[in-house]
DNA sequence: CCATTACAGACTTTATGAGTCCATAATAAC
DNA sequence: GTTATTATGGACTCATAAAGTCTGTAATGG
């Protein structure tokens, strides 16, 4: 039970564009290089991200990704989820058509944690990568 | 991101146990069938519930399983952590010494999974199986 | 002694994550 | 228009872990 690399990936991407200027784009490349990762494997999350509607794409020279909403609007399980997908973490393996109670509290308790990534935002962490 | 589906074969295994009488042992043959997988690889989950000290084992006639403390005693995230271990779900490929902020958000979170999972103890559900 | 049960380790199979390679498309600069 | 620069897409390989099997050993009650 762990969150994929891509979603480690995907998250650290996105608050270096949250750190970087708002009208350059930031090409795969150099975020490839910062994060330690080739250029080929993060353009796979990036394309996901874009499709999430989190960031916009532009090809073509100074092209690259830009945030698309507001910081304050992007929260962690936005990226994770747009990773990840939202499939649940637990599915009960014999279906009794019954109100499945164990994956009952296995999904509340998944919601407990959702709802705390869905109430951080990237914005909380803009600062974070000025410096790096 | 997902628990193994032996995780959710111990936790009807648990919830069985604590639906049968409470001094008669359970064996690993009756688990199996009613959980509808192979009595060899079932064992190595009970064995896993065993050394987490959830439940006590008897081998030899009548022997079995049974549950070591009491219902009320015995949570969900016990049972999860003997099957899927402790580790956390999200560690920072690249560790920078300083304090990760990415990692703090999401062990955070699934502190707040683990909370409720804590405090949900298999007593509660100590019903589910008595029909099945 | 014997049937019955749990325990342990080696092994195979299957699924999925992680990553590469290359071809294509779109755009800006010249 | 041509070219350099960027993103996108799919097919592919590789590594790792989950899922499951097989077989042997140990302990206990009858
Ligand atoms: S949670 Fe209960 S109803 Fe659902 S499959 Fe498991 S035993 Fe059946
Ligand atoms: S969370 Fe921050 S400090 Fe930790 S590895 Fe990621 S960038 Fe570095």
């Amino acid at each position: 039970m762990k969150y994929s690399q891509a979603t480690d990936y995907a998250l650290h991407a996105m608050l270096y564009l949250v750190a970087a200027a708002p009208d350059k784009p930031v090409g795969v490349q150099l975020l490839a290089e910062k994060l330690g990762v080739s250029q080929t494997y993060l353009s796979k999350m990036m394309t996901k991200l874009v499709k999430a509607g989190l960031i916009q794409s532009a090809p073509g020279a100074n092209g690259g990704y830009r945030l698309r909403r507001k910081q304050e609007d992007i929260s962690f399980l936005d990226i994770i989820h747009a990773i990840e997908g939202t499939a649940s973490f637990f599915e009960c393996s014999l279906n009794h058509d019954n109100e499945c109670v164990i994956q009952k509290v296995v999904l509340d308790a998944e919601r407990q944690m959702e709802q705390y990534l869905q109430n951080k935002k990237i914005s909380e962490l803009a600062e974070h990568f000025k410096g790096r």
